[in-house]
DNA sequence: TTAATATTTTAATATTTGTTAAAATGTTAT
DNA sequence: ATAACATTTTAACAAATATTAAAATATTAA
């Protein structure tokens, strides 16, 4: 017996749109997709990954708004900065897409 | 076989990113679970169960900007325009997030 | 210590979204 | 036709987010 899907207090409404936002941005997505399979990565080569026209300070951005908002966490290691996934449980996001079926 | 979480065409990326975005607000979280249990509703009645600070015209662009990018539908019956949710699955998403351990 | 590399921070601006209130539209009842 | 009701549209403004470029920081190598 759960209520999953009912009573949900203004509080968690608040948590769920925040993550959602966060995540909410074709980029942002490509950087979860990303480090599911190469993490933990460097900020040069999530550029890279990305490909075309990914700026690094931009990258820089996108990756610590992440990080801000639990997303992401990253460790330094000499000059590079790795990130990886906070909790791969995120990645249910892209399951759940597919499920809806828009991917 | 199925290559749910890799190779996300640019495409898919932003299709996903615009529903994400469109439903990433605690009000309108909200009214997709007010419509999980009581679907269709007029206008009013989301309202009414959304309550306290709810404004008609508000609740109105809520609704019209998730008809817009299909996420509900809506049939006017007389004075009333009663909103649906034009695919449950999208529900999913609440399950999603508890997984998450977000809910 | 200087130069080179990797990343972050800042600041300026552009764009998108959220909110509010008033006016407009459409429907039903009198 | 007029009034009452339900909803939408418009317009104006506020707030949040995205983007870009330049400057700043930190680390390593020469």
């Amino acid at each position: 017996m759960n209520k999953i899907n009912s009573e949900l207090s203004p509080n968690k409404l608040e948590r769920v749109a925040k993550i959602l936002k966060t995540i909410a941005h074709p980029v942002k997505l490509d950087i979860m997709r990303i480090l599911e399979l190469n993490e933990p990565l460097d900020v040069s080569s999530i550029c890279d990954y990305i490909g075309a026209k990914c700026e690094i300070s931009m990258m820089s951005h996108h990756l610590s708004k992440m990080k801000d908002n639990g997303i992401l966490v990253s460790e330094k290691k000499g000059k590079q900065v790795f990130y990886r996934l906070a909790d791969r449980k995120i990645l249910n996001i892209f399951k759940c897409m597919s499920v809806i079926d828009l991917i």
